[in-house]
DNA sequence: ATGATGATTAACT
DNA sequence: GTTAATCATCATG
């Protein structure tokens, strides 16, 4: 079952654990890919790694749209990151997804990574974006229709049973000490456990 | 128009 | 554990 649209308005600490254990699917050219979401961080708007921390600008203007519209940022010079904005229109806050476990188009991921490795499919947030085919084409796109979206934990049987783990943000320069990162216990596709 | 800055990754030692 | 790669976005002039 896909996931609604009002699921994601509402407070982004909220939502980030409840994602845990869902599937984010994209529907491209080269086939459908799924991945178990395993690993999340919140920026919230009061906050000073968050990119809506200084308001509203070109680049963050779905961050400040209605919850549940894709927010994809360029970094580094090399990489994309995707991110879910949450909570209601004007508010600026979102999930980054840092990670997640390949359950279907596993061979299409492997070939847009030119990796063969499972492990390092998408376990990390800039990873997981190339692995699924996410593009600047689909910034502002909305997840509860098309072709990307997110699926309930239960759409493949009842969900296994887990424990998150609440942890501080990774990579970040400003505000370290907030724990707005969650992921899945003991799971290998977990990106940078100790 | 220009300069600083990354919500990272891969390939090293 | 360290580091180079590399450019869109933003703030400033």
């Amino acid at each position: 079952m896909i996931v609604d649209i009002s699921f994601y308005q509402r407070d982004a600490l909220i939502v980030a654990p409840e994602l845990l254990g869902c599937y984010l699917v994209t529907e491209k050219q080269e086939g459908t890919t799924i991945v178990r979401i395993v690993e999340v961080e919140v920026y919230l708007q009061d906050d000073k790694a968050a990119h809506s921390y200084r308001g509203e600008t070109e680049r963050t203007r779905a961050l400040f749209g209605d919850g549940g519209h894709a927010y994809i940022y360029f970094t580094y010079g090399m990489h994309y990151c995707f991110n879910i904005a949450t909570s209601v229109k004007g508010r600026g806050e979102g999930i980054l997804i840092r990670a997640g476990e390949p359950v279907e188009g596993i061979e299409i991921m492997r070939q847009r990574r030119g990796k063969h490795n499972q492990i390092d499919l998408a376990n990390g947030p800039a990873k997981l974006v190339q692995a699924l085919g996410i593009t600047k084409s689909d910034y502002g796109h909305d997840m509860s229709t098309g072709n990307l979206y997110v699926l309930s934990k239960d759409h493949f049987g009842p969900p296994e049973r887990f424990a998150i783990v609440t942890t501080t943000r990774v990579g970040i320069s400003e505000d370290k000490d907030l724990p707005y990162r969650f992921y899945i216990e003991g799971n290998p596709f977990v990106s940078r456990t100790k």
